[in-house]
DNA sequence: AATCCGATGAAAGTGATTTTCATTGGCATA
DNA sequence: TATGCCAATGAAAATCACTTTCATCGGATT
């Protein structure tokens, strides 16, 4: 799993004729070792802990290039802050966001696909992707 | 529905101690006979074309004003910009959102909220809300 | 018409993200 | 291995979409 992301990242960046650099091999170990759907500060700071020597900036766009090379995908949770969730291959998911302690689980429901896909189709509307998030309290906040 | 709708804002008013204005009554004239989704940009620069006089900020301010009052409700589409749409009473409705023309349409469907309903409680999660998004290209784009 | 206090507009401030720019450092070639 | 090219980096400045501040204005209650 982490290895195959990481050839496919390696593949992305000859492909394109970019560098191989220290610190995009330590942000994707990073990326690859951590929650799904972090924070590009929250990523910054777990970085910052060990590598004093990376920058802001070059976080921000080494996740922008996981997201092209499509380890990752951006995400937005009516936080103000991008987060990026890790991509496995063709697969999708939707969220349950709770709105007390912030923590996200996934979900997935075939139906639900089904549906949009027939909605999509009586209006001729060609989906590309789409976004479907629960927000409440989870079951640790509801007490 | 228009006059609805004012009615509903000068209670609001009325009830929190707030003062009717000029710069009010203009603003929300011309929200209730806009496009539902308008980001508070195109809003104000509607504005602006006939009342030099509105500032950008009292645009910002009333409008975060018609949420709270229950007449607008914010929504984010993934462009950058907060769009308000139009509310009705007790309705509900996703977005067909075209990532080529921006042109956003409604729909509901009552087996996708069910279905919602039951994957929350299956986890024992309450939903406050949500959101469903589709984004792709409308029938006009699709050419 | 006087007073109170919310409303307004211009400008300054915020917070997240992006860009600039001087410098560094992969890596292909000599 | 040395050289040169040009992408990558980090710090700081800039940008973007809002939000707040503050001096002044103006509803509405007395």
């Amino acid at each position: 799993m982490k290895r195959a992301k990481k050839k496919i990242f390696a593949d992305f960046i000859a492909q394109r004729g970019l560098k191989s650099t220290k610190q995009r091999d330590i942000i994707l170990d990073s990326f690859l070792s951590s929650d799904r759907h972090l924070s590009i500060e929250e990523l910054y700071l777990k970085l910052r802990a060990k590598h004093s020597n990376i920058g802001y900036a070059t976080v921000y766009r080494t996740l922008k290039l996981f997201a092209e090379a499509g380890i990752a995908r951006e995400m937005q949770f009516g936080d103000g802050q991008t987060r990026y969730e890790h991509v496995g291959e063709g697969e999708h998911h939707d969220h349950l966001v709770c709105t007390r302690c912030g923590n996200i689980e996934e979900f997935e429901n075939e139906t639900i696909e089904q549906l949009q896909s027939e909605i999509a189709a009586s209006r001729g509307f060609l989906i590309e992707r789409h976004r479907l998030e629960l927000y409440g309290l989870c079951v640790n906040c509801r007490k």
